[in-house]
RNA sequence: CAGGUGAGGCGCUCUGUCGGGGAUGCAUUAUGGCAUCUCAGGAAAGUCCGGACAGCACAGGGCGGCGCGCUGUGGAAAGCACAGAUGGGCGUAAGCUUAUGUCGCGCGUAGCAGAAAACAACCGGCCCGCCACGGCGGACCAAGGGUGAAAAUGUGGGGUAAGAGCCCACGGGGAUGUGCGGCGACGCACUUCCGGUACGCGCCCGCGCGCUGCAAGGCCAAAUAUACCGGCACAUAAGGGCUGCCCGCCCUUUGCCGGGGGGUAGGCUGCGAAAGAUAAAUGACAGAGGGGCGCCGCAAGGCGCUUACGGAACCCGGCUUACAGCCUCACCUUUUUU
RNA sequence: GGUCGAUUCGUCUAACGGUUAGGACAAGAGAUUCUCAAUCUCUAAAUAGGAGUUCGAUUCUCCUAUCGACUA
């Protein structure tokens, strides 16, 4: 099992991320909100993370919310998803800067809600295994 | 010891488990692997000034707009720094803070109150005339009262009908000249004079500024549409031109292929770095320690709380604002002790 | 990243550096009405915060905060 977290899994095209954001289905759980859109044939999640402006106006406290957010789900991804593969962009929705528990359990229930909510309709079959 | 003033500096440390950005090197099966080095601040912030750089404009001059305004030095420049001059304000003091061209050209403004806010006369003072003896009329005066943020140089003496820089002495303000000191702003002394306030963050005077800003600017360049060029196909179909008509030739209309210019998404550069990203790294978690504050305790110590402000996106010089706390030096004041 | 603008009663707004900061709607009290509405009278309520210039600041200058616009 690995934690690593490497730059590739950065979504960071503008098409992917508008379409996740106006095609993926829509998870909550307190501070956080994310979308998620399975994206089968990449074969590792990719993520986005966002703290908006007009909630914290202090760079300092976005930037510590986006690497708590960050380091929950690269601790937590493996153990969660497995092999699943999906693009999320979490979006953080509180009002004031919570701890980095808080953030962990919401980021672990989006995570296998997504699983679940992508692998109900229908299994994506064209999932390959990382080479 | 306590409180304060000024100048300068620092602004948590270590360990563990994981994880990132960049550079270099190695091997290599190349959306990757290994090793070494390096990775946020004093304000990185606000964007308030100035520069560097870039594009556009530009013979020269003018209008307009904006900014600044004591002196010297430093500086590429600055609403910059340091040192100083003069006046005002605050503080017991160390010291802090603020202003500085000109109203002895001109113009403008000075609400309300007040007689008058810049050609002064309400109450008042004094003299003359008239009468009913307290008023009226005429002339002179600017000391006293009252209003106001501000009222015409202060005190004393002379003088006068009463007064007044009307005159004199001293003081205060301003100006000319001379001498001395200072690089200079200016200061000191003497001489000769002047006498109606304030406002420069209104006009004015002097000096400076061309405008816009790295999302500036430059390069490469999918998809779609396509100026233009070439070829092919469809046809001899439709229209037009040459013509009186036919044939013929040329052009346009349709489709495909190739080339091609401008240019969008996007990328590279600008942006060289003892940080150098581009949906943006410089971290997350746990433990221990150190500092500070409060409580308990004679003490040793124990417990609890706290450990700031804040995150580079081209760079540099300043300014301003935010900041838990700590350290160093110099100085001031109060009390106590020696 | 850069360039600009604004902030006045609960709301929308006005103001030459010079009263007690004006008006409309809303709110409260009273009158009128059998009661309500409408109408009339009255009341309370604000210059975003902090410094400076000035005799005097909503206005002029500086700093801070908040909100908004433009710019690929």
């Amino acid at each position: 099992m690995t934690f690593a977290f490497p730059k590739k899994q950065h979504l960071a095209q503008r098409e992917a991320i508008t379409s996740l954001a106006s095609h993926g289905k829509v998870l909550f759980r307190h501070p956080i909100k994310a979308f998620c859109l399975p994206a089968g044939d990449i074969g590792y999640p990719r993520y986005v993370f966002t703290v908006p402006k007009k909630l914290f106006k202090r760079a300092v406290k976005r930037n510590l919310l986006k690497r708590r957010m960050r380091e929950a789900v690269r601790l937590n991804q493996e153990a969660v998803l497995g092999d699943f593969c999906a693009d999320f962009l979490l979006v953080y929705i509180g009002k004031e800067v919570c701890s980095y528990h808080v953030i962990e359990a919401a980021v672990k229930e989006i995570l296998a809600k997504g699983r679940g909510l992508a692998a109900e309709p229908e299994k994506p079959a064209d999932i390959k295994p990382r080479p």
